[in-house]
RNA sequence: GCAGCUGUAGCUCAGUUGGUUAGAGCGCCUGACUGUGGAUCAGGAGGUCGGUGGUUCGAGUCCACCCAGCUGUACCA
């Protein structure tokens, strides 16, 4: 379709916005880390089960796209038989179907795991993609605390075990039932105030990052940012806005993290809401449990303003923070939360008929990737490549082939050079496969019985040696060497060795 | 979606008050080196200056609209 000979009707190689595409270190990094999540899941009793990409979209929501605009948010596409489709936007509500679905057979409560990429049709930013990775836990079945402080300790447990110090993260806890008590108690419960309920939320939501100033503002006539876009607020009164302010700067760790005085100070605002009542019960159960298997404070909080987007949410949310994301004085971008969940009592129950509580959480493992790799705390550069077979004479193909067959045999990873290059090119092929070393043979060592291994990690260092007559000899019987034939494999793992390389 | 800023080579950017053939560094390719990558030197390829229309004798430069990117904000079930 393209035409050479016209570049303006050349197709331009581009990747949708929003979208990544991803490189070998940082496979390498994405693998290790979900090696290591799965292994504080998998401790704490969960099995794994894996879902689609793509479900029903009824399944996913109580949101079905019509006409005018079928992808708000979610992609989506009509199948053959009329019934609309769609990519799924995180792993919980797929998780529910399946609940729901095979419901009969499963141990309940019921533990497990899974890891995948999800997909929204949103505007990306910093660690904000239309396709990442999430990876989650959730038991279904258990309306105990128990369980949601389970997920507290394991989020905490998880990211410490992908190496972020204790300190450099938190976990902050609220409950939506809480929220909900002081909407009541404000006078905002009901289905006419919905719209408003809604609009404090997200006002709340927004408290670390704009301020008692900003959220003021928000909760009441509206908010103007900084390139003169007008937000609409809330509309409450002075009074109003007085006691959603004092609930969320309630000192929730006052005293030296004496958490059922700081939770009592939270109760002020929720009045006689039997909602938050129950809510502020839920978490002191947490917190006791929490504190019991001495998780202190400095891993897992309670914080008023957490409120977590998500509608489904019933009862406890959780966030995890990273400490150190936003030290960096200007142009740092904001990566937000690294980690979420909560419990979602109506997800599986909407299948069912039937109550079936359930909570769970799930690391962001694109975004704590990005986050890190913007930190420059994490390795995502290419590891070492395969030792590189030259090619010098082309009818002994076969006699190159032989020695890639042998060192594989022994368990190294090895390659025969397949391009067109002289042995110029090869070497310099070989530098940027990062290759160990290169296996030569030519007419001389042919001739001899011998073949030459040259050391590339070696003969680097020894291209930026000045001085130091002993040690440049020294390198350069390392750096290159004349083996007998059958000593190949021996001294290619002398190579390795010498570097620590793991043969595969 | 709304607002602000920005679009010149693969990347980072120069480009004088509008003036002939649009430059540099890095990277890439080739060669010096018919058997040795990272160094040095020489050469080469690569641009409808985001797009369209307008003002002008003349536009990379000025104007309008469109598109894209970035940032903020909203949305994020």
């Amino acid at each position: 379709m393209a035409d050479k000979s016209d570049k303006s009707n050349r197709f331009k190689a581009r990747l949708p916005r929003g979208l990544e595409d991803h490189t070998p270190g940082e496979i390498a990094a994405t693998r290790a880390m979900i090696d290591r999540i799965r292994a504080v899941y998998e401790l704490y009793g969960f099995e794994p089960v894996e879902t689609p990409a793509i479900e029903y979209t009824d399944a996913l929501g109580k949101f079905l796209p019509d006409q005018d605009r079928p992808n708000e948010g979610v992609f989506s596409f009509l199948d053959d038989d009329e019934q609309w489709l769609s990519l799924r936007y995180d792993l919980t509500a797929p998780l529910a179907r399946y609940v729901a679905e095979n419901f009969d057979t499963l141990p309940k409560p019921y533990r497990s795991y899974r890891v995948g990429y999800v997909f929204r049709n949103e505007k990306p930013g910093p660690g904000r993609f239309r396709q990442f990775m999430q990876f989650d836990a959730d038991t279904v079945g258990s309306s105990s605390p128990a369980a949601d402080a389970e997920m507290c300790m394991m989020a905490a447990d998880a990211v410490e075990a992908l190496g972020i110090p204790r300190g450099s993260y938190v976990v902050k806890v609220n409950n939506r039932k809480v929220l909900d008590g002081v909407l009541e108690c404000i006078g905002l419960s009901g289905e006419a105030n919905a719209g408003k309920r809604l609009t404090v939320l997200r006002a709340i939501d927004k408290y670390d990052r704009l301020g008692r100033e900003g959220v003021a503002a928000l909760l009441g006539a509206g908010r103007k940012d900084e390139s003169g876009d007008f937000t609409r607020g809330a509309g409450l009164d002075t009074k109003q806005i007085q006691s959603v302010l004092g609930y969320i700067e309630s000192p929730y760790l006052a005293h030296g993290g004496d958490i059922e005085s700081a939770l009592d100070s939270w109760g002020k605002a929720i009045g006689l809401s039997s909602t938050g009542k129950e809510g502020i019960a839920e978490l002191k159960q947490i917190a006791a449990l929490v504190r019991a298997a001495n998780y202190g404070t400095d891993r897992i909080s309670f914080d008023s303003s957490v409120v977590r987007g998500l509608e489904y949410y019933t009862g406890a949310v959780f966030e995890v923070d990273l400490t150190f994301s936003t030290d960096s004085q200007d142009g740092s971008p904001r990566f937000g939360s690294v980690g979420g969940g909560g419990r979602y009592d109506g997800l599986v129950a909407r299948f069912r008929g039937e109550p079936v509580p359930a909570t769970g959480f799930s690391v962001g493992v694109s975004r704590l990737l990005a986050a890190l790799e913007h930190l420059g705390k994490i390795e995502t550069e290419a590891a070492r490549g395969p030792v590189v077979v030259t090619v010098f004479d082309k009818d002994r193909m076969a006699d190159y082939q032989n020695m890639v067959a042998a060192l594989r045999n022994a368990g190294i990873r090895a390659e025969l050079y397949l391009g067109s290059g002289k042995f110029a090119p090869q070497m310099k092929y070989a530098d940027r496969r990062k290759a160990p070393c290169v296996v030569i043979q030519g007419s001389d060592e042919k001739a001899k019985g011998e073949v030459t291994i040259k050391d590339l990690i070696v003969g680097a260092e020894l291209a930026k040696l000045e001085k130091g007559r002993e040690e440049h000899l020294q390198k350069q019987t390392q750096a290159q060497r004349a083996v007998p034939e059958a000593r190949l494999v021996e001294a290619v793992r002398e190579v390795l060795a010498r570097h620590g390389i793991a043969p595969h």
